[in-house]
RNA sequence: GCGAGAGUGGCGGAAAGGCAGACGCGCUGGACUUAGAAUCCAGUGGGGAGACCCGUGGGGGUUCAAAUCCCCCCUCUCGCACCA
């Protein structure tokens, strides 16, 4: 044989091949294109950082997978892929090397994609979506509008993240141990007029709707709840002794509101200042704010009145209490609450006991709190019911005496976007001195980034340096005005790119250049392809964005269902958390961590000394342990890092890369060339054209229809393609030792080869393609429709009866299918191993398993 | 602390409550080679000469039968964490 298994021969070949015939197209859908069979499968899109790491092949990798098999199972599918182009490492690189950010993203983006096109990937890039783009950002500033009209879009102060170095926001994320990741200055809190998106007025409803999301993951579910954080009580007023002024707190456990001993406030709250009078008091409880293992207090001097029965209790500032959530204000329960209990004991206050577990079955002392459900005492006319009734009619006690208000409160905040960069969606507001807050008129729209700016780093919001881009004049009023110079947080632009894939570029106005005068009506105009396409059947990526993006994209969904753009409710029906890429570290006493290749024998290749090994960890650039895919495709080529991806573990869970592993899947598609065109030469040789026709009670086409079964089921089930995988070498195991005799086994092996082929295709599309032209055929393999099976030939003609006595394995036989249950059971019971096991013991039940199994039991 | 998930050979990992360890890596032996690489063949959980016995983090239980279901405990990973 003469031909060898040559990778990059084949691959470059066929990519350019599917390019030209346009195979990874999107099919054209109309208004009448209801329902059907379409299939939206779409992977997070990257941000264009320069290269794309195995994370990123991995995941686009299970998307091709999926991808490719949906359409040979007849399925329209959409497959598209973007880039995620705005974000501050591209303004970093201007600072530093004084490159344009545009000019650095786009290189990057020009790079990445040429590296996807390698993997062989199956996307429609007639349907890439660019996020700094006009084009596409100008509808990041129409939705900002639309969300302005509708105040969900509003100008606040708060705090943030300061760094008086840079001049600049940080995200919580770039804030290092208390540090600015850049200058490593000291971050302080610094309260800012920011804009924010009101995401809680939709807190309900993400809330709610987490419960249709039956395709997603229960990890991000619950993640999704704890961040949203909703808790249902109510908020009781209290008195403040000697005064008119009142306290309002919020509890959860209106149950226990007869137990309260004392009353705390955040440091922070308005009424602390009042009442403690000294700010040095107050200044130093601010410095423990937040510490997780000091509980302090100061008495105020001043008491509250608890509304329900009268009773004085002290009011306390504590550095426990936080400002942010709730009223910034706490009733005090130490008998049933934890925190309560520890600062009664510190501060000498009294506990009062109002749940107990049982009826008439009060402690004498208690050791710590008690948080669980119970019956009330002490409790005036609730005592005797149990909590979870109690609390139900003490709100509305309350309400009805006018003591306090249900309440339910949510640990989700508004969406804090504003960024003082450059390189993100201008934010499209004017400030004018007469007029205030001026949205920038939609037929204005976009708000263009300026291009003439410096990148020193310093300074704030580069956008002020441009004169032309800050000086405006007012929209409403012509007077002079200046633009808000900061930009959306770039959360926003992937906020909804998932709708911009399903409208097709060529012949809509959301690409198109230039403002034009209503795009409103564009969008709608659209509609009905997002309709078709919409929701994403199948999303995959990190799980990093479980809350974050996710969250998000959930938001915007819903803001663009109100705004009549969409008519759906939640955007992403299905979600796969693929794991991550992981890899050994090692580390060398003298040269710190090591890359692998700088690893011999346990030994550091530079100084020879033993190396530390250290744990699997995800790749990452600083611990050394990356593997550069490129570098991985020049020396096996796409379909082996494809499928040794696949291969190494189940998609939602780690993987660890082995270079070992991978040469075992370098060699499986060595043998898989090998054995194929020498089986196929000898087919011709034998018989020139194989003319039997199939007979389906051949052993290999049994094989071959139960091999069908397993790669489908285990596709279906939850992407298992590592056990696909294994069900593929198996055959191919079986395939390469079956030596055919007759013309019987001719088409017989025929047919097993060439469904070899089509099960292997969407794992390894170019090795697939190029040896089914090998084999004879002029199409490609992509227009092959998916086999399938028949589940009476999928079964073996014989198979192995498992006999076991009191469960344990005793004999197996080889017995014909479809026997009855009856006939099993003499079978079993007439093997001479087991009747000579059975001697002297008495009988007491036989049970027969699936046909598969049996057991006898005895005494 | 709360929540979620996971503990299976030397390793990655398979197992509708029904043969534990598929498939792959690694390892051992053999063939081909002057030799190596590659390839091919055979073997590979532990113990035992053997029939057999023991094995899925530990301990109980349910069942004819448990990696799988139930209870208790241990360890690890991830997320949240003074949220009243």
């Amino acid at each position: 044989m003469e031909s060898k298994y040559n990778p990059h021969e084949i691959e470059v070949k066929w990519q350019s091949y599917w390019r030209e015939k346009g195979l990874f197209e999107t099919p054209e859908v109309t208004v009448s294109s209801e329902g059907g069979k379409k299939f939206y499968c779409l992977e997070m899109f990257p941000y264009p950082s320069g290269k794309i790491h195995m994370g990123h092949v991995r995941n686009y990798v299970i998307g091709d997978v999926i991808a490719r098999y949906k359409k040979s199972r007849g399925y329209k599918v959409l497959h598209p892929m973007g880039w995620d182009a705005f974000g501050l490492p591209a303004e970093n690189a201007a600072i530093k090397h004084g490159v344009h950010p545009a000019k650095w993203t786009y290189e990057n983006i020009q790079y990445m994609k040429s590296q996807l096109e390698r993997l062989g990937l199956s996307y429609d890039w007639q349907r890439e979506v660019t996020t700094c783009q006009p084009e596409y950002y100008r509808w990041n500033q129409w939705f900002f509008l639309k969300m302005f009209e509708r105040g969900l879009a509003y100008r606040k102060a708060s705090f943030v993240n300061w760094c008086p170095s840079c001049e600049t926001v940080l995200a919580n994320e770039q804030v290092i141990d208390g540090k600015c990741w850049r200058c490593d200055s000291t971050v302080v809190q610094k309260e800012l007029e920011q804009w924010f998106l009101r995401i809680t007025a939709y807190a309900e409803e993400l809330l709610r709707d987490l419960d249709t999301l039956k395709g997603w993951p229960e990890k991000v579910i619950v993640m999704q709840k704890n961040w949203i954080g909703k808790s249902e009580g109510a908020e009781v007023r209290f008195r403040i002794d000697g005064t008119d002024e009142d306290i309002w707190i919020f509890t959860t456990r209106p149950d226990t509101l007869w137990g309260c001993t004392f009353v705390c406030l955040a440091p922070n709250h308005p009424l602390s200042e009042r009442l403690v009078g000294d700010k040095g008091i107050l200044e130093g409880l601010k410095s423990f704010y937040g510490d997780d293992v000091t509980k302090i207090g100061h008495f105020t001097g001043y008491y509250a009145i608890n509304p329900v029965n009268n009773t004085k209790v002290p009011i306390y500032v504590a550095n426990f209490v936080l400002m942010e959530y709730g009223t910034g204000a706490i009733m005090s329960v130490p008998a049933h609450d934890q925190r309560d209990f520890d600062f009664a004991l510190k501060y000498g206050l009294p506990v009062l006991v109002v749940i107990v577990p049982e009826k008439d079955n009060v402690p004498a002392k208690l050791e710590k709190a008690y948080e669980g459900e119970g019956y009330l005492i002490n409790s005036g006319e609730f005592s005797g019911l149990h909590s979870s009734i109690a609390r139900e009619r003490i709100i509305r006690f309350l309400e009805e005496k006018g003591f306090g208000r249900r309440r339910i409160n949510y640990r989700l905040r508004d969406w804090g976007i504003s960024r003082q960069r450059y390189w993100g969606t201008p934010i499209p507001v004017i400030y004018c001195e007469r007029c205030g807050i001026v949205p920038v008129p939609e037929e204005d729209l976009p708000v263009v980034l300026p291009e003439d700016i410096k990148f020193t780093g310093k300074g704030g919001s580069p956008l002020k340096e441009s004169q032309e881009f800050l000086n405006t004049t007012c929209p409403s009023c012509g007077s002079q005005a200046r633009r808000e110079t900061d930009t959306m947080d770039t959360f926003v632009d992937s906020s909804w790119y998932f709708l911009a894939y399903c409208i097709n570029d060529k012949d809509s106005p959301i690409f198109q250049k230039g403002p034009i005068a209503d795009f409103y009506s564009s969008i709608i105009n659209k509609k009905d392809s997002l309709h078709y396409w919409m929701p994403v059947d199948q999303y995959i990526g990190g799980i990093e964005h479980a809350v974050l993006h996710l969250l998000y994209a959930r938001f915007f969904t819903k803001v663009l269902r109100d705004l009549g753009i969409i008519d759906i409710n939640e955007p992403f029906l299905n979600l796969l958390t693929q794991g991550m890429v992981c890899m050994e570290t090692y580390k060398c006493p003298e040269h710190d961590w090591l890359f692998p290749q700088e690893v011999k024998d346990l030994k550091c290749v530079h100084c020879g000394r033993p190396v530390l090994k250290g744990r699997v960890e995800k790749m990452s650039k600083s611990k050394k342990n990356i593997v550069d895919p490129d570098e991985m495709i020049q020396r096996y080529g796409a379909d082996t890092i494809r499928l040794f991806s696949l291969f190494a573990a189940p998609p939602e869970k780690d993987l660890e890369w082995s270079s070992s592993g991978v040469e075992g899947i370098y060699r499986f598609l060595n043998r898989l060339w090998n054995t194929v065109l020498t089986l196929s030469t000898e087919l011709t040789q034998l018989s020139g054209e194989v003319t039997a026709s199939i007979d389906s009670g051949h052993p290999l086409v049994r094989l071959t229809h139960r091999t069908i079964k397993r790669v489908t089921e285990d596709i279906e089930k939850e992407f298992h393609f590592n056990t696909a995988i294994a069900a593929l070498m198996e055959f191919l195991n079986e395939i390469q030792d079956f030596n055919p005799q007759s013309d019987g086994d001719r088409s017989a092996l025929r047919f097993a080869i060439e469904t070899l082929l089509i099960l292997l295709s969407p794992f390894a599309p170019h090795i697939a393609e190029e040896l089914w032209a090998r084999t004879g055929h002029r199409d490609s393999i992509l227009k092959e429709p998916w086999p399938t099976w028949d589940e009476e030939l999928a079964k073996e003609e014989e198979y192995e009866l498992v006999i076991q006595i009191n469960g344990r394995l005793r004999a197996k036989i080889r017995i014909p299918q479809g026997l009855s249950e009856e006939v099993i059971k003499e079978k079993a019971l007439s093997e001479p191993k087991i009747t000579e096991a059975l001697r002297g013991k008495e009988i007491k039940n036989i049970v027969v398993a699936r046909r598969r199994l049996v057991n006898i039991v005895t005494n």
